[in-house]
DNA sequence: ATGATTCTAGAGGGGTCTCTCCAATATTGT
DNA sequence: ACAATATTGGAGAGACCCCTCTAGAATCAT
């Protein structure tokens, strides 16, 4: 119906994430996509509106894949803790599968421009955000202990410790540890507590 | 001997905070700097000889302020344990106290332009980094667990966990809850494991 | 073939940023 | 008073970036 695309959005996405590997969200800019996918500045206009809904996609896109093996492992085993260790573990081997993209899910939102993204870009970040607040209460409250404070606890252990393993070494820039996934289910025992 | 100065060193690198607080560290321009400070680009650039320099103080002089304190808290007692829970309700507690400089913490040296940087810069964030090296090191060997694997373990509980404490709370815009320090404690006791 | 549609292709305006340069100015030591 | 000096004050060049706009090329449906 319509001449073929050169250049593609997971293309250009793609683009984006070495730039952002590379130089920081900063070195996404319009043109150094352009220039990085051999496209001309209008072939990334007519993709993306601007650059807000360019680094708003990469974001996205990159947190999205990470999360679709997040909750299937967060609900993987009967045993609760059994999907606890689980879920840690993905942190580190889902990093370590994409190290360009890992680097990314070491940033946040803000980095990436949030406050101008669109109503959409941010109702889909906000989803996917409580989807895993709710996952991570529900996984609380299963253990056997409930309320902010508990539900803070093991988002400590499932997200922020597995994450930060995983920071320190890339930002190092050598490769993860063959250990690493062991450190992230030893650490997040850990810090659940005693069965 | 000279003319005395309207706008003094620290009185930018303040200005550089505020800003990088609220655009984050691509928001810490030269000319933004000069402008919120009510100074002429020209007293910005007699101060720091470019960008690369203003950033680095900036970086610098935060973590080096964080670091004073936080050494201190980790040689604070004979007891090891107690001079680590000592050092992971520091980094709580420094962060309650300076806001808008943890939220710099938060980043890292990369994300302030490290590459461009002087070499004097340069080594000056080296030896800030081995000094907390050593002195993790030297605690986990104290607790009686040598080796590599032994110091990343104990990195995550008295630095990263904490940070991530701290982070998440930030990042959402609240401020840090009353319980944060203990709960920086509680984790970083379950994570170097049974005395 | 023809028109509709989708996309490439790139020039250029308007803006911001870094950095240089020079004149003006205020203070100190003598 | 006067020279020496550290600093302010700001204009402006050059680079880069975001985005708009127009022209044309490639493909599909009829």
């Amino acid at each position: 119906m319509a001449r073929p695309s050169r250049f593609d959005t997971d293309q250009l996405l793609d683009v984006a994430v070495r730039l952002a590997v590379a130089s920081g969200p900063a070195g996404v800019t319009m043109s150094a996509v352009a220039k990085e996918a051999g496209a001309p500045s209008g072939s990334v206009y007519h993709r993306f509106p601007g650059r807000a809904a360019l680094l708003a996609e990469v974001w996205l896109r990159t947190v999205e894949r990470f999360q679709e093996g997040y909750f299937a492992a967060l609900e993987s085993d009967p045993d609760v803790r059994r999907s606890a260790c689980a879920a840690a573990r993905h942190v580190v081997a889902w990093s370590r599968a994409h190290p360009g993209q890992a680097a990314l899910l070491l940033y946040g939102a803000q980095d990436f421009g949030r406050a101008d993204w669109s109503e959409e870009h941010r109702a889909r970040a906000d989803r996917g955000n409580d989807r895993v607040r709710r996952s991570l209460a529900a996984l609380a409250a299963d253990l056997g202990a409930e309320g902010h404070r508990a539900t803070e606890r093991v988002s400590l252990a499932l997200v922020d410790l597995p994450l930060s393993l995983v920071r320190r070494h890339l930002r190092a820039g050598d490769p993860l540890p063959a250990h690493a996934e062991a450190l992230a289910e030893e650490c997040a025992l850990a810090l659940l507590g005693p069965p």
